[in-house]
DNA sequence: TGATATAATTAACAGTGTTAAGTTAAATAA
DNA sequence: TTATTTAACTTAACACTGTTAATTATATCA
């Protein structure tokens, strides 16, 4: 009886080591630069090894991205303590949004522009970890506009306003790091301040 | 004296063929999945030709890049006719801006997320196509603050997150058609909308 | 015409994702 | 313990990729 557990239990490692792999490679040298055999090289098994695993190197990116979209919503998750002011919440889960974005760039891009590229399948359906990060900001914003701070348009619109921001300016610091932005912080700051500006009452 | 002119004239139209077929596949197809081998296919030469006229493939990104940006910047500019309702040019630039990119959802992403994976110089360097993109923007912006209807924040940094906010919307629809979006004008307007409200005075 | 310069091509290299067939090792049954 | 079945893994191969060096064809000039 045990024997299958183990065997289970050992599959399920070296699916994690591969996994482990490909994110360090694919985060150190970019998803395009990285080979089946590069990774099989890193964990010291055959290239075809890898495809008893997972299905095909999309796939492989797939769940690298489920991984970063888990660890974002953790992030975030842990500011959401008080709600008794829930602007200032918004803010710092704004905040938090930009700077995970710019800590991990690689994991970033490539979960939120590389692979809606490969995956038509957004990656947002229902109950996935990506509705649920969505559903995290809905509900800060919900929050807002419960308590008359925002203007009584629609949550969805003012969540997705507000995704736009974040998601605008994280791309354009991590794509264009030599343009003469404004000093870092304060350009994350100004976004995020301007947008909840102009989603108040 | 004649023929070296011919010459020349038929070099660039050579140039200009594969730039066209390489736009053109790029586009339909996504850059990572268009060869050399299909772009000479496609203008009945040998692969090799093309090695003739752009250094490798991503310089042929560069040059349909910088056609893209061209392409941008004129139709931002048919709109800053009248200066005397500045915000109002603002806005129609904005919308313009997100339009445009999500009219030639490829070329915006070749040239805004892509491009700057594979050439590491951003494009916007002095005196480019990218950096005239920007000025424009500076511009509006530099008469909403004149004329005292945005805080007087500085030029750059307003800039700067008006860009934000269209880029992150616009990379957003095209990314994730599946997304369940407000109705998409009314997403646009209102991204733009927040954004200017939250800058004024 | 023959010499020269330029344009375009062929052949090749080292690498890619992926599949099918073959091999090895481990677990079960006799 | 030995034979058989099953799972895990590897080898070899296919049809591609970007790019370079060497070669051939073409058009211009003397």
């Amino acid at each position: 009886m045990g024997v299958k557990e183990r065997r289970a239990r050992e599959k399920e490692q070296l699916q994690r080591q591969i996994l482990s792999a490909a994110r360090e490679l694919f985060v150190n040298e970019g998803y395009e630069n990285v080979s089946m055999r590069k990774i099989a090289n890193k964990i010291e098994y055959s290239p075809t090894t890898i495809y008893l695993y997972f299905n095909d190197k999309a796939d492989l990116l797939d769940s690298v991205c489920k991984e970063t979209l888990l660890n974002l919503l953790n992030t975030l998750e842990q500011l959401k303590s008080d709600i008794s002011d829930p602007v200032e919440t918004l803010r710092k889960s704004g905040r938090a949004y930009v700077e995970f974005g710019l800590k991990y760039p690689q994991d970033y891009k490539l979960t939120f522009v590389i692979r809606p590229q490969f995956q038509k399948g957004l990656g947002l359906e229902e109950g996935s970890v990506g509705e649920q990060v969505f559903n995290y900001l809905r509900e800060m914003v919900s929050e807002c506009i419960r308590q008359q701070v925002f203007r009584q348009v629609d949550v969805e619109t003012t969540g997705q306003v507000m995704w736009s921001a974040v998601h605008g300016v994280t791309l354009l610091l991590i794509d264009f790091p030599d343009f003469p932005w404004t000093e870092k912080d304060k350009l994350i700051d100004t976004v995020i301040h301007t947008t909840i500006e102009g989603l108040k009452a």
